[in-house]
DNA sequence: TCTAAACCTTGCATAGTCTGCAATTTTTGC
DNA sequence: GCAAAAATTGCAGACTATGCAAGGTTTAGA
């Protein structure tokens, strides 16, 4: 994990960029930004710009924390209950959302009216709920079951992340708490009447 | 329901540019393929394509069918047990896409490369979703519990598509059922260590 | 049937996005 | 220090998307 100087500064100015990205978005909305305002407050000429971020849109999202491979292994080995694992699996994600509060906010922000954006986020989303649907393969034994709750689980975040922008006084972690009360009993609602026609 | 010729033709026109742009998304990606072409495909100027649509993203995915109002009626005072009611939900929903098994499959072919197209359908998506949720939450009197089954909804809808588009022999109906008994199975998981920590 | 209003289509001009290329500068490893 | 590797930059050019204004078509009502 030691980065090379050149690393070093690749990722401060990818930082730097999304930055200057968002907080021009936050001022007229990304859509009304050009990409020379974005490399001009960046320090970099356009065309750099572009080797750091395919789009003005990518810029904006970053680079999202990932679930870490500690996490992914203490769900396939993982002793505990399945839901209990799961949710401290959210606590550890939500946990490194909330240190960087500021650009989670303002993402949320450009997600709202970019389409582009959310595409881009999805894209990445996507990727890493396949991921999480093949360690939870390994616990669960069933390839749908795996993608349905690597499905809650995602959702889950993007709910407590929603939940967090619109209640005033709230944490990441305390709206995390409330969404995945709602998921287990939406889980309960949804198995109480087993028998029905659980395998067709 | 009945349309002046007009609106008709407005209509058939856009359906006609939808197609257009998916054959010749089809050939060479959707990203290779200019706005001029399409417009000359579709027998149109550039200038009206844009009329239509706002960008070429835009009417590959068209407009997918909608939640009906009946549909969302039969929910709110839904009689058998919510996991059947939220089935046939589901069914009709899968029965209306498989009219239009061609486009479906075309449209998802661009929704793997491209990120805009994604983020317009995700954007479509969730809207519905929030219908969806706003009308379970009649039905359950709890907005997160409400918006958990949507989410589990929509995804199903979803992954019913991406098992049909990767199995061969598969109808959509079947293949919303296997995803359908996934999702149960991962409700009951959830659900087995009820009260460890439901409402913390 | 005729007509004015509403609506559509189109071409043109223009701002903005994004890529390839080649010249220049910076960093790296020795 | 120095040559190789990598990053930055300007420029040219294809493509996207919108405003505007000039025409053409449809609609509704007299």
């Amino acid at each position: 994990m030691t980065l090379s100087l050149r690393e070093k500064r690749r990722q401060e100015t990818g930082l730097q960029i999304q930055k200057a990205t968002l907080e021009l978005a936050m001022k007229s909305g990304l859509d009304n930004v050009t990409t020379d305002e974005i490399a001009a407050k960046s320090g970099v000429s356009t065309r750099t710009f572009f080797n750091y971020y395919p789009n003005k849109e990518a810029a904006a999202i970053g680079h999202p924390p990932r679930f870490t491979q500690a996490q992914m292994d203490a769900l396939r080995v993982g002793s505990g209950p399945l839901a209990a694992d799961l949710k401290q699996f959210l606590d550890i994600h939500i946990a490194a959302l909330s240190e960087r509060e500021d650009i989670v906010r303002m993402v949320g922000n450009v997600l709202r009216s970019n389409d582009k954006a959310r595409g881009i986020l999805e894209g990445l989303l996507s990727a890493e709920r396949g991921v999480l649907a093949e360690a939870l393969c390994a616990r669960v034994n069933d390839r749908q079951t795996a993608t349905s709750l690597a499905n809650n689980v995602t959702s889950a975040i993007r709910a407590a992340i929603l939940l967090w922008r619109q209640e005033e006084g709230m944490t990441l972690g305390s709206a995390l708490d409330v969404v995945w009360s709602g998921l287990l009993d939406a889980a309960l609602l949804l198995s109480s009447t087993q028998n029905n026609e659980a395998k067709s």
